[in-house]
RNA sequence: GGGGCCAUCGUCUAGUGGUUAGGACAUUAGGUUUUCAUCCUAACAACAGGGGUUCGAUUCCCCUUGGCCCUACCA
């Protein structure tokens, strides 16, 4: 590549469902690799396979990847000098090319069926030899092949590859040498004018300028494919970077009988694009010069991204440790923007219609230390819209004391939060009134504590009884207090 | 069957021709604490095996083993 090249780079899925959550971490280092350069961010959708289109994968794919927040500087709907961006738009280019190759003598027509082809693959196998495709149609007469395409005989294009070794550097793996022996003489274009993956992603590349392919390592021993191409067709080839792959525990490609594998998945169950990014990341590459960090803004990564420190090897999928940091993102949100993507976790039978969104804003911030995805808050907070709480009269006793010691401790507190005035129902005022009130009766912290936090949550496990009186507020706290009383009768 | 890629704690990884092989997640044990979570402290835990090269290999080379990918008119 010439130097003072502006570098482009693509991702180009194949429109065949949902996101990948593979393909949104290619989609990153793509993004990051060019941002880091200064360089475009192209997308381009792969959908020369009319049978594995999905309708409706394309919206889902743009719609994830601007979840994620990386956008694309050319690319469907908005565009772009090198356009258009969808293959199946770009069908006459490919058949014009592949025309070429065929006069240049780097290609040729076969008219072999599937049936015949079959039957040979299937013959080479049974002798453990490779199935390679034999060459039949390779020294056709061009006066037959014409009359036959003449008469309309389905045909494919096929390149030619020519002897020796095909060599390449990739920017991750190093130098990578094939003998072109175990290359076969690749289907071009198909029999229904669409062209395989390897004449369109050479042509496409080839034709939108792009200086740096990087992909998933699946596509590493078809590379020697295209180079064949490029040079058949004279052009010079863009730099290559295979990343690794990331996998089940079984170290199997992610997939999902293990798990969730599409980005949607995960958005439904309430991880935070920060988690996602910052994870994925993660996964093959790290920042380098020893640096023990790891949580990093997708501005930083921008900055610190480089292949020096991708990794070679596969990597694993750990729930865990994505749970981990969606943990510290959720804890880095302010309270609106905890709102703003809590929201939509709730339905609307779990809030009623008598709390507004400030008040919603306090309960969720309560749990916001506590969760690790955003999709368990309506489960945590049920108790801040439900006013009629069932449990056990059991939990309301602390595991050092007894029911009666319980009545009778929450009996007497209720009489004297009854007396502090509305305006000093905060949580630091009632902590101290009841911290004190516990000295003045000898008590111990527990006693009091556990049964009155029960009390107002009904939850072993909740937040402070002192937060939750706060919000709840004196009218509905005391109603819960006496009820606790009522049920330890 | 053929070809390619890969190999540090359970997981993500740092790292070097000589290190107590470092960090994070998870796990375990403590601390804080009415509970849970957060937070803090500590512990546990790795260079796949065999040959070389070398004064010395986790590091460089080879082999073995293992894993993954490709071997379609799918991408």
């Amino acid at each position: 590549m010439a130097k003072n090249t502006k570098v482009r780079v693509r991702f180009a899925p194949s429109p065949t469902g949902y996101l990948h959550i593979g393909g949104l971490r290619t989609a990153l280092y793509n993004y990051l690799f060019a941002k880091n350069n200064g360089g475009d961010f192209v997308l381009r959708i792969e959908d020369t396979d009319q049978d594995r289109s999905v309708v409706g994968a394309v919206e889902n794919l743009l719609n994830t990847l601007k979840w994620a927040g990386l956008d694309y500087d050319e690319g469907p709907s908005i565009g772009g000098q090198y356009g258009p961006y969808v293959q199946s738009e770009r069908l006459g280019l490919y058949r014009q090319y592949a025309d070429e190759l065929v006069q240049r003598g780097q290609a040729y027509y076969c008219f072999c069926s599937s049936e015949r082809l079959t039957e040979l693959r299937d013959g080479l196998t049974a002798q453990k030899q490779p199935p390679m495709y034999d060459r039949h149609c390779l020294n056709l007469d061009p006066a037959e092949v014409k009359e036959r395409i003449k008469k309309g005989e389905p045909h494919v294009i096929r390149l030619k590859i020519p002897e020796g070794k095909t060599k390449f550097k990739d920017l991750i793996k190093g130098e990578v040498e094939i003998d072109n022996k175990t290359i076969d003489d690749q289907v071009l274009l198909k029999s229904d004018g669409f062209p395989t993956y390897h004449l369109a992603v050479v042509v496409d590349d080839h034709l939108m300028k792009i200086t740096h392919v990087l992909r998933g390592d699946e596509w590493l021993p078809s590379t020697p494919k295209h180079v064949l191409l490029y040079q058949a067709f004279g052009w010079s080839a863009p730099e290559f970077a295979h990343l690794p792959t990331i996998v089940n525990k079984d170290k199997t490609k992610l997939s999902k009988r293990q798990g969730d594998v599409a980005v949607e998945d995960y958005i439904k169950q309430g991880y935070l694009p920060q988690a996602i990014i910052n994870f994925i990341v993660l996964l093959g590459w790290n920042p380098g010069q020893g640096s023990e960090e790891e949580v990093f803004s997708l501005d930083q990564l921008i900055k610190k991204f480089s292949f020096d420190h991708v990794h070679k090897s596969n990597a694993v999928f750990d729930r865990d440790k994505l749970d981990w940091f969606n943990g510290v993102y959720i804890r880095q949100l302010t309270p609106d923007e905890l709102l703003d993507y809590a929201l939509s976790y709730f339905n609307s039978t779990d809030l009623g219609d008598k709390f507004d969104a400030e008040y919603i804003k306090k309960v969720i911030s309560l749990e916001q230390s506590r969760i690790k995805k955003l999709v368990e808050l309506p489960l945590l907070t049920k108790f801040f819209f439900e006013d009629n709480l069932d449990y056990p009269a059991q939990i309301l006793v602390w595991k050092k004391s007894d029911k009666n010691k319980a009545q009778e401790v929450l009996a007497k507190l209720f009489t004297t939060l009854e007396q502090i005035e509305a305006q000093d129902w905060q949580p630091a005022k009632l902590e101290a009134v009841v911290v004190d009130w516990i000295k003045n009766n000898s008590l111990t912290n527990g006693e009091v504590m556990w049964p009155l936090r029960v009390a107002l949550t009904g939850q072993e496990a909740s937040p402070g009884p002192f937060e939750v009186a706060a919000v709840l507020g004196p009218k509905r706290s005391l109603n819960r207090i006496q009820k606790a009383i009522d049920k330890l009768k």
